[in-house]
DNA sequence: CTCGTGACTCCCG
DNA sequence: TCGGGAGCCACGA
């Protein structure tokens, strides 16, 4: 298949459970490609035929958003702290806490 | 085909 | 904490 990465990864984001947080490199990795981080973001991108996905639930490695202002930041904040996703005071997420182990 | 760009990540200093 | 450089892959012009 052309198109197994994208596939893998909508799957991937998928699973990720509610109230928790995966990094673009860790959906990249559960694909098979650890390096495949900006091909996640294709797939965020492209989530346009599957908005069922939880994109907002996928962040940077940093644990913080990587959307700027205006840009759905603020839209992503929402819908994280809506599941119950603390966010420190500059903006970044506890992995330690929110993140997802994969399972 | 080449080039530029992107919701990335890692490594160094 | 911050910034620069390199790596990796896909897509559109």
């Amino acid at each position: 298949m052309t198109d197994r990465f994208h596939a893998l990864a909508v799957a991937t984001i998928r699973r990720i459970p509610e109230g928790r947080v995966a990094t673009y490199g860790q959906v990249a990795t559960l694909c098979g490609n650890p390096r495949a981080a900006r091909q996640v973001v294709r797939v965020l991108h492209s989530c346009s035929e599957n908005e069922q996905l939880p994109w907002h639930r996928v962040i940077n490695a940093k644990g913080r958003i990587s959307l700027s202002p205006g840009r759905g930041y603020e839209l992503q904040q929402a819908l994280l702290s809506d599941e119950g996703v603390e966010f420190r005071l500059d903006g970044s997420i506890d992995l330690q806490r929110f993140g997802w182990d994969g399972r």
